[in-house]
RNA sequence: GGCCAGGUAGCUCAGAUGGUAGUAGCGUUCGCCUGAAAAGUGAAAGGUCGCCGGUUCGAUCCCGGCCCUGGCCA
């Protein structure tokens, strides 16, 4: 084990693209060839138990016997953050490399990879300075914070558009905690060793379709039992988990701010949309290299795991 | 055949006493993004306002004719 290399493989692409198929038909190649190979969830929603339907969660019967990481971890009530499942995700990549088996970075968080694979660093968090800013923006709104962070940081803010809270408030706080903050996104730049990227290539058209199928199957599958069942679980109060699709658009109507089949068409609106922002980011990263989502495709991502399996180190 | 309604952005529509129209929704394209990322936040493109003629300084809006769509009556 310690002279052979075992890659890190990330495998990506906007959601309904296939990549649970790809995932497992790649390791059930590679096991042919003597390979072990475990997948590693890179999907945010799917860290959640209970999110099921909604998320199009891999059952166990598609998952075909491969092992599957960093899904089922933690309640609906719990904030994830990039910053956690980061370092989650490096040692579930890790332990498997040191038991001689290759990782697959399976999901569509784009965000999640390229914290997961890149050097990436995360300044610290502080829940009592968090809460203390999000009440100011709540009540003198982002504008407003937007010109206090010009104060003392301008070249910060001018990184950051004045309408948006979110990033305001984060930049708030880094600065309060650490001094600065950097306004802009790491570069692509590896922090682990022999990475892989394929990214999965479906036809828009193909993409639209399955998206607006898989919707209609989450809902006569029971997606709004789903979520009412959660509400007792306090999805109310997840912040992460209760802006998922599917489940936000669920809680409206429960809520009764908008009808059953307007939850339904706005699920498959705003799931369309997120799938053009994630072919976004992907397309972005120049490492990536696009297959068909295709059995095939297997084959190819398979001999280039054994080229680098091969080349054996001291 | 007659009557009514309608033909405006790729789609669904809004609108203007006549001065070449909309912060519209959906779609498209492109950007930003560090402890909520299936989130958050911006920008752009796109129209000969059904066709032909008339009135007018000027018509997508008024008048006439025609074409198309939907409905009602024969």
């Amino acid at each position: 084990m310690p002279n052979v290399r075992i890659p890190v493989v990330a495998l990506n692409g906007p959601t309904a693209s296939g990549k649970t198929a790809a995932a497992v038909a790649l390791a059930h190649t590679l096991a042919a060839d003597g390979i072990g190979a475990e997948v590693v969830n890179a999907d945010s929603m799917l860290v959640y138990r209970g999110m099921d339907i909604g998320t199009a969660k891999p059952t166990l019967a598609e998952r075909e016997g491969v092992p599957h990481h960093l899904i089922d971890i933690m309640d609906v009530t719990r904030t994830a953050s990039v910053a956690d499942f980061q370092s989650l995700a490096r040692a579930a990549i890790a332990d498997c490399r040191g038991r001689g088996v290759v990782p697959l970075l399976t999901g569509g968080s784009a965000l999640y990879v390229h914290a997961i694979l890149d050097d990436f660093a995360f300044p610290g968090t502080d829940a009592a300075v968090r809460a203390r800013l999000e009440a100011e923006l709540a009540e003198v709104g982002a504008p407003e914070l937007h010109r206090r962070l010009a104060a003392v940081a301008p070249e910060t803010a001018a990184g950051i558009l004045p309408g948006n809270g979110r990033r305001i408030v984060r930049a708030l706080e880094v600065i309060e905690l650490t001094g600065s903050f950097r306004s802009t996104l790491p570069g692509w730049e590896y922090a682990l060793d022999d990475v892989l990227q394929f990214g999965l290539e479906v036809p828009r058209e193909v993409l639209d379709a399955r998206i607006e199928a898989r919707v209609d199957r989450m809902w006569a599958d029971g997606l709004v039992a789903e979520v009412e069942h959660l509400v007792g679980e306090g999805l109310r109060e997840g912040r992460t988990a209760s802006r998922a699709l599917g489940y936000r658009q669920v809680l409206a109507y429960l809520d009764g701010e908008i009808g059953e089949a307007d939850a339904k068409q706005a699920t498959i609106t705003g799931t369309r949309r997120f799938s053009r922002k994630q072919l976004g980011w992907f397309r972005r990263d120049p490492r990536i290299v696009w297959l068909p989502a295709a059995p095939e495709s297997a084959a190819s991502m398979a001999s280039a795991v054994r080229g680098i399996v091969a080349a054996r180190g001291e």
